[in-house]
DNA sequence: CAAGTCAAAAAGTCAGACTTATATGTCACA
DNA sequence: TGTGACATATAAGTCTGACTTTTTGACTTG
């Protein structure tokens, strides 16, 4: 999606990684170097890079005369763009997503109340172009156009905000919706209440309604989290 | 902090990190590995597996026949802790603040109605515990004291949330209530308005009460918010 | 049985040679 | 004058082998 593997290191990352984040590997299990740079066929510089790289996640922890040992998932850095992918690819990865669409339910309705105070001229203007392009999309099959204006829609809202923190989550928020449409169960053409929302949101934000726009997106979050079956009545 | 230069390559990274969050290699800069490698007396593995680190984090891209060179601030992983300690250790640690701030606002009231929740009878007696320890140090200059419950009480929070996403911003919220207390105005004792919100809170939560642990996890951040001036009316 | 000692194991470090991709400049040709 | 193909220099990427350092677990010794 991002980026692939780049590198020899890269490629060998590709495959530990997500065997990592899949538990196939459980805490505190121990890897040795020499032995992966075998196995990946790849000389010990190339995997040490790799390890390096899982050490600066929190995957694992390298430590002389022991080896490489996994660390217990309460240390990953679960919000590096590359494990949230890795642990999205195996086998928790409906855990994930209720996780993260939690995180969306706090961060999105103050991300949008922001927006509405600071988006510039343009960014209304795409936040209304996207919302039409869902409009367009949700009648008739129309699944892939209908996400690529719904990522649009969410990640100009979170750019908006003026927050580097909420922008950052722009990717995860895609990941989300772009799981919940391939994977979940998302046969049928969107539910139109959700596509009205969008486009009232689009609506508040131009205005500079801050409050109409925090609490339309807490409503449009609130229902990805009873699509999940997360009540909090 | 948390982990010290380990190795050879850390100490690279404890001193090229910070430089390149607080910006002495703007955005675009190229550097050279070898260069690089001279510069700090370290042979060129160790210099890569620094580097490595550094892509990671997308501080950094590396790329043939060009070196390495310095993402746009828009890119780089805002929320690995690393990084955070890096830039708040710099020149935009205000502007880091404010960011972080704002994320906290979004985040700990929803944590709190989830704690209410979720939270385990240990937790509950944690949290008594902390908001009796901020009580006890209150008054009198006991500054380091309180900080040590206020932190504890806000982990303990977020931790009981049952949310991993919400659990890992602990060492984040640490992070800026320390820096709050460290390096900004923080002479005087405790507001004990402020006070009496974490006692009820704790009350709040052992009781399950959701929307009253929400709200006044909300109280407290608005006046986090109001300290560092960030109005939201 | 406690404390000190030793040897093996694994990561860490280094130096040097080689490979590969690619940005850029050069030159012929239209 | 512009445009394409081609050559070249450059810096990262890779591999190898030897060496160092730390740490653990076993073994010895008082």
């Amino acid at each position: 999606m991002t980026t692939p593997g780049r590198g020899l290191h890269g490629h060998v990352l590709e495959a530990l990684g997500p065997a990592i984040a899949a538990g196939t590997y459980p805490p505190g299990s121990v890897l040795r170097t020499d032995e992966l740079a075998q196995r990946f066929d790849v000389s010990r510089s190339v995997m040490r890079e790799a390890v390096r790289v899982l050490e600066s996640m929190h995957l694992v922890e390298s430590r002389r005369r022991v080896g490489v040992t996994v660390r217990p998932k309460a240390e990953w850095n679960v919000y590096d763009p590359q494990v949230i992918r890795w642990r999205l690819a195996g086998a928790d990865r409906p855990h994930q997503l209720r996780s993260l669409t939690v995180l969306r339910s706090a961060i999105e309705p103050v991300a949008a109340g922001l927006a509405a105070r600071h988006a510039t001229a343009a960014q209304c203007a795409e936040l209304t172009e996207c919302a039409l392009g869902m409009v367009a999309h949700s009648r008739g099959h129309q699944l892939e156009g209908y996400l690529l204006h719904d990522v649009a829609f969410h990640r100009v809202i979170l750019t908006a905000s003026g927050n580097e923190m909420f922008a950052r989550l722009g990717d995860v928020v895609a990941e989300v919706l772009t799981g919940r449409t391939e994977h979940e169960v998302m046969f049928e053409d969107p539910d139109p209440a959700a596509v009205t929302l969008h486009v009232h949101l689009a609506e508040a934000v131009r205005e500079g309604d801050a409050a109409r726009a925090q609490a339309l997106t807490r409503e449009i979050t609130v229902g990805a989290l009873q699509e999940l079956d997360i009540l909090a009545p």
